[in-house]
DNA sequence: CCCAGTTCTCGTCACCCTGACGACATCACG
DNA sequence: CGTGATGTCGTCAGGGTGACGAGAACTGGG
């Protein structure tokens, strides 16, 4: 094992070398559902494939910090960093979490590259909003970045490299995550209805809630959800009341996902 | 954004170099509660210090395939590969998972290193016995492997680089997945009885739970407990029945975790 | 041999949360 | 001014959980 870097006889400066990559997978709850955003590749391989966003690792940045970088590239929107410790107040910005990292050998066949994955999770509204230049689905863009909704998508096709594997994990921890925590009100704008939080949840899990055990369990829970004393008609129908995000962060008990019937 | 890998006009093989490492977060529970597996640093930086075993991954190798040699070259075991999405079958092997990766500029000093951790959760027994060479706390080894229990470590001193970090994400990691997962069983020998199951929650929450509750709760969960027909006295007091880890690898609903008192 | 101590296992009971509704309020629209 | 949509409050049965009691079955000491 010449390869340790416990073994005193090692010299750390002979090493293997690596890419490393940061691939994003960017969510958000649009009207067709939950979607992701999405790259058209210029170049072979996978020339003219869909792809996540992504990019080198610069030598002096961190990997959360090039992961912020290339999400501020794709769209032009600054964010609150929620690390994996460092737990940030609920703000207005886009949600960012590590994900994975992916390291097959094969998973490009130009050289060896470490891909680590982010998952970001963004309010439409803000991102269209927040952005001077062009946007995904506000205009084109030279990128051609769209949102594709992730229930069109077929299963291992369509994407390049390894990246319909990456968009189900980031989508399972999506689903997951919004359990046990406050995390579903990172797809909603600032202010937002009981109703439109029930939408994000119906649209992460594919499923049915019923809209009055969902808002008893969300009202109820003690810093979920704050009330702002403002109220809204955008859904039609009688006036709702409007929230902001509470400083809770973790659901106890957690807002089970129905299982699948 | 010249090294974006979606420009055409960027040069694939011109890409900053990294160095790629896997790190260990071995978990077991011992007489001494939760304890990892540390190895002495013989050389600088951090000589003399307590680290995480890892090392290189090497060019041909997938990063879990190196996670499995590191492991395997520290403990002398072969084990059960429980990747992110492909749920191997309940068995007597480690628990192998990635836990997450750390990537800031300065972390190692004497190049740029982005290193994948893992997260191990091992039965103190297995370990002993499957391991032929030496082995921790089996007798003393040239790289001077040992048990450390968790409780005892200084918040962020006495570990190499930024391994204390990397430690306090395994151990929340593992903290958090016995929640709703049958994992608390990987720190099992293949038979257990309930009271050895609960120990081991007791050990990685750092509480105390009803016996009577949670005897209901375990042997109540379909798929979470086999029982094999045994029993075993080595508790001392009335023998108690012996089981296997059934197929279930999801608890639900979860085990509730006391809330800090 | 008896007794204390330990651990395992089965029950009981009140409480909380949940799912499955009913009922009504309050808007937009024709 | 109905109709339809959505929001909000209540009710009720059932399951899960925490907090115990009680007895079974072993070990070790006097």
């Amino acid at each position: 094992m010449p390869q340790d870097l416990a073994d005193p006889a090692y010299d750390p400066t002979d090493y293997p070398p690596f890419a490393v990559t940061v691939d994003l997978v960017v969510l958000t709850v649009a009207e067709q559902g939950l979607s992701v955003l999405a790259v058209r590749r210029g170049e072979p391989p996978f020339a003219d494939c869909w792809a996540l966003p992504g990019g080198f690792v610069k030598p002096d940045e961190s990997l959360g910090d090039a992961a912020v970088r290339e999400l501020a590239e794709e769209t032009g929107l600054g964010l609150e960093v929620a690390g994996q410790d460092s737990q940030g107040v609920p703000d207005h910005g886009v949600h960012l979490e590590q994900l994975a990292s992916y390291g097959t050998p094969d998973r490009d066949p130009r050289m060896r590259v470490v891909s680590v994955a982010y998952l970001a999770l963004a309010p439409l509204t803000s991102l269209q909003e927040g952005s001077e230049g062009p946007f995904p689905a506000a205009g084109g863009d030279a990128r051609a970045a769209e949102w594709l909704p992730v229930a069109a998508l077929p299963g291992s096709e369509g994407l390049a490299f390894d990246h319909a594997r990456i968009l189900a994990d980031g989508v399972e921890r999506a689903r997951s995550k919004i359990e046990y925590s406050s995390l579903a009100a990172a797809f909603c704008p600032p202010e937002f209805t009981v109703g439109e939080l029930r939408n994000v949840y119906e649209a992460v899990w594919g499923v049915q809630l019923d809209p009055r055990n969902f808002h008893r369990k969300v009202t109820g829970t003690q810093g979920f959800l704050v009330p702002t004393g403002g109220t809204t008609s955008r859904q039609g129908g009688r006036p709702a009341q409007l929230f902001r995000r509470g400083s809770a962060t973790l659901l106890n008990p957690p807002m089970l996902r129905p299982s699948v019937d």
